[in-house]
DNA sequence: GCAAGTTGTCTACTCGATTAGACAAGCAAT
DNA sequence: ATTGCTTGTCTAATCGAGTAGACAACTTGC
């Protein structure tokens, strides 16, 4: 809650407020609360006009800030009845088989998948090392927003040989899936051979991708996809929104 | 600096720049500046026009920013000169002449008090101990707000006895002295007996007066004023901006 | 003294934040 | 089905943020 909610003229002389919009104020207020995990999933906050007769602003000023708040993924609004607190976190299970559009499905979303960026580049040591190639080899590098109903909910870069995988991006682009883009190299299965989890802060351009603030905590996950043989075909490294998601690993 | 400080467009797309003014990101990037030590006393900040061209803002928009850190008292302007970072601390000699007068002209500034509130309370137990009265004993609370050369430094609440110092608000109210309203009660000098420092953080209230942000952290004196006979006059409790102040002891 | 550079001030304009009010559309319970 | 409450949408109006440009007033170094 503001400092003094039902007065906002004084929010103006008030020195750590001044040149911080209303909206953003309010919206900040809510995600502390959600965030801090003081709401239940699937809570009903109070009605627009409530919130609004609470801080002494406009209804409009508290949709501003609740659209903000829709658009993080931290509530969500159903016209007639009421905004609720989305404070469930994804389960990603994390597997021999792990795909991110049955991870999403299993909770009951759908997944988008969407190639922000594609560009060759050679392959450090690590890289090469992990895949088995000559460092220096020319890769494809894709990063890749993934989201679950629309929230975004992770960004992954991940890298492949440019010379197996020549049409990696563009397969990517039609199907919007890893899955089919390998099937169409001729790769029918694959699986995770590891993964290696870290955490850490987004930096600004993920935090962007991700639509969440610069000082939220994220997921660090880097991983070695193989072919049921054990071949090498790809390494990634995903950045997953700590706020939306808890990753699963079950023996 | 801004993350991104030529290109003002992409601002508007990062979350969490988003609902926050111009001015104040450019005002809080040179307040960081400044308060973490980067920049000397006195020196002198890249002109109005550049610092415009590096944002990628309007000339007024810098200007607006500088306002702002003015009106903290962290830059000063020189009207044909340029705008110079004031990052000098008073330095505040606790002594047992102690006036905050004294301390301000020590430094070559112009002291002002104000008196913002004054209310009669019932003496705490740990006030009455320290004035040697009876607990309950009617008290004159004096808010005072102090600046030097406009600058707030300090807000300080004192407890007197309403009863022999009955006119004390309205002595402090004329002449703006604690000095000249115990004079005019007869008290012709008086001494610190004993302070105490320690140290937290603004409240919302006290942040307003001081004029600085909330989480900045502030001194806390307390302290205890007697006759140089040893009568205890008055006991305050100080809470200086501790980015504008340095406490001086010497034996 | 002069020229270059800097802050202070003014006007005019656009755009978005905020307020205000009204009504449509949808949900839930009686 | 009706009633009451809630979100969604629209219009109109005010106010401040930010842009743009010009000029005055002042400082500094030559």
């Amino acid at each position: 809650m503001l400092t003094r909610p039902t007065n906002n003229r004084m929010r103006k002389n008030d020195l750590a407020m001044r040149g911080i919009m209303l909206w953003r104020c309010i919206a900040d207020d809510f995600e502390q609360m959600i965030l801090i995990g003081k709401h239940e999933d699937r809570e009903r906050l109070p009605a627009e006009s409530e919130i609004a007769a609470r801080y002494g602003v406009n209804r409009h000023t508290v949709r501003r800030a609740m659209a903000e708040l829709a658009q993080r993924g931290l509530v969500y609004t159903e016209r007639g009845s009421g905004t609720y607190v989305k404070a469930d976190k994804l389960n990603y299970r994390i597997s021999q088989r792990t795909r991110f559009s049955e991870n999403v499905a299993a909770a009951g979303h759908e997944a988008q998948g969407r190639l922000q960026s594609h560009r060759f580049e050679p392959a450090t040591e690590e890289i090469a090392e992990r895949l088995k190639l000559e460092p220096g080899e020319q890769m494809s590098r894709l990063e890749i927003v993934r989201a679950s109903d629309g929230v975004p909910i992770s960004v992954a870069t991940t890298w492949l040989s440019a010379r197996r995988y020549p049409d990696a991006a563009k397969f990517f682009r039609r199907h919007r899936s890893i899955t089919r883009m390998l099937d169409h190299h001729g790769i029918a299965a694959y699986e995770r051979k590891w993964s290696r989890i870290t955490a850490g802060f987004a930096d600004a351009v993920d935090a962007g991708r991700l639509r969440m603030a610069v000082h939220r905590p994220i997921l660090v996950i880097e991983s070695l996809d193989i072919t049921p043989d054990g071949e090498p075909i790809l390494t990634t490294r995903g950045r997953f929104a700590a706020d939306r998601v808890a990753l699963i690993i079950e023996n």
